[in-house]
DNA sequence: AATTGTGAATACTTTCACAGCG
DNA sequence: CGCTGTGAAAGTATTCACAATT
């Protein structure tokens, strides 16, 4: 358990850092999974030197009153009258989500997914770069895949060592997921992005996210469904009283689901 | 079976849709997100004849607690004492989420990650079927990817009403993706999967779920830097108390982020 | 005058805990 | 008994609306 982490500096521990960060203090999870969304809409803007929540809010796709809820919780320097200045919020969302350094990131199983994965723009635009492809193929191993060589499986520890990676990817059949991740976390790893259809178990202290891409289809099915069948059938259930209906009015808002988050 | 359904009547026609749906409540969006899951949770026991929530929870990474809520929202039909009858809630979830039919999908962007896509075998074994690969490029115009042939970009609208596709996945670059929504909408789609780093701005009635993969990292990038910087330096806020709470017990339970949704 | 930051109100989700059924 | 279904409590998230600030 000593792998201890090689890439300590990213120039905010020296006393150089001009704001601190805020209070040490967990963000809504919420407000997290926005902030993202917030940086990349900032990078819409880059003429302007202010931005108002309502602009900015509009180009994040969420509403004024969230964007300035979220952004208080980073105490953040807006000025009344006048909106964020545009710079500083970049630099500001930019520590917060950890994108001012380069986080080297290991990826494993170079099927179609890992392949487009390997040559996402959108992970080395944010900070992170890929280190290390990893595939347990015979056919694959020692190939190039963007310039970079395909690794063993069998070589995964060393590689994760070497390169000091403390986020994987993990882009492989179902069925091998849960042991590579089980090898990743050993190996150091303490985040992990799950494109496998399984939920993953992982000791206490990993992070774990799943994009599930059938699953995202699936919601939307289950809106187009409704959509299509105007006439509820009653349910046919056995005793089950359809009491506990409070459900108002149908609600009216928007129904424009923004976000892979949430809502 | 893959007998389309020949007649076009998209747009607001009711197709006529095989599988009754039960009762015509509005699900919690939180449980809409975990239909899925729970159904690919049983396809893992399928040997056993019924299962208890503590079981299927397990499997599917949520509380026995959550999984009795979720599922008593579709009026559900299990045995005090014994459990759920397996084969009954996939029948039951599936009606719900609407993998009881196929349905058509078209998919516009044949990048790297759109062929992953194209070839992702989630998206048919719950109930989709890619019918349209579509793409601008005159080089890969009338290519076979998995064996479908691309469709020009000029050729969308027909496409789409000749498939009778109502749901759409954007997996084009950021900067066209607007445009082809628009015309995915214009041409009768009314749900959208977006793979591109943008927000969509879509009419009132179309659904947009939105999948960034940078953004997903960047949220464990977040959690990431938050520990490896274990002194907080305390801000400099004016007004802000300090104070905020002693935070009684550090939340203890598990740190693992399950699944792209909530949280 | 415009726009932030935020308490208070509302809405939504998850968890608890237990009554009741098989 | 064991396990479901569900009210009620607790916890989060979003929206409102307004006083404060430049």
């Amino acid at each position: 358990m000593s792998a201890e982490s090689l890439h300590e500096d990213r120039g905010d521990g020296p006393p150089s850092r001009p704001p601190t960060r805020a209070g040490g203090k967990d963000l809504p999870g919420a407000t997290v999974a926005r902030l993202p969304v917030y940086l990349r809409a900032l990078d819409h803007l880059g003429a302007a030197t202010t931005v108002s929540s309502g602009v900015l809010a509009e180009a994040a796709g969420v509403s004024p009153a969230q964007l300035r809820k979220d952004l208080s919780h980073l105490g953040s320097y807006g000025t009344p009258g006048v909106g964020y200045d545009v710079a500083h919020l970049r630099v500001r969302l930019g520590q917060e989500v950890g994108s001012a350094s380069e986080w080297p990131v290991v990826l494993v199983g170079v099927g179609n997914l890992g392949r487009a994965l390997a040559g996402y723009s959108g992970f080395h635009s944010r900070g992170f770069r890929v280190v290390g492809l990893v595939d347990p193929s015979p056919a694959l191993v020692g190939t190039h895949v963007r310039g970079l060589v395909i690794t063993d499986l069998t070589e995964l520890e060393p590689l994760v060592a070497r390169t000091g990676a403390v986020i994987g990817v993990v882009a492989t059949p179902a069925d091998a997921a849960q042991s590579v991740a089980d090898r990743l976390v050993a190996a150091g790893v303490r985040s992990i992005l799950n494109f496998a259809a399984t939920v993953l178990v992982v000791p206490d202290g990993v992070q774990v996210r799943k994009v599930d891409l059938g699953q995202e289809l699936a919601i939307l099915a289950y809106h187009e469904q409704r959509r299509s069948e105007p006439a509820p059938l009653d349910r046919t259930g056995p005793g089950a009283p359809a009491g506990a209906g409070p459900t108002a009015a149908s609600p009216r808002r928007t129904s424009v689901l923004v976000g892979g988050e949430g809502r």
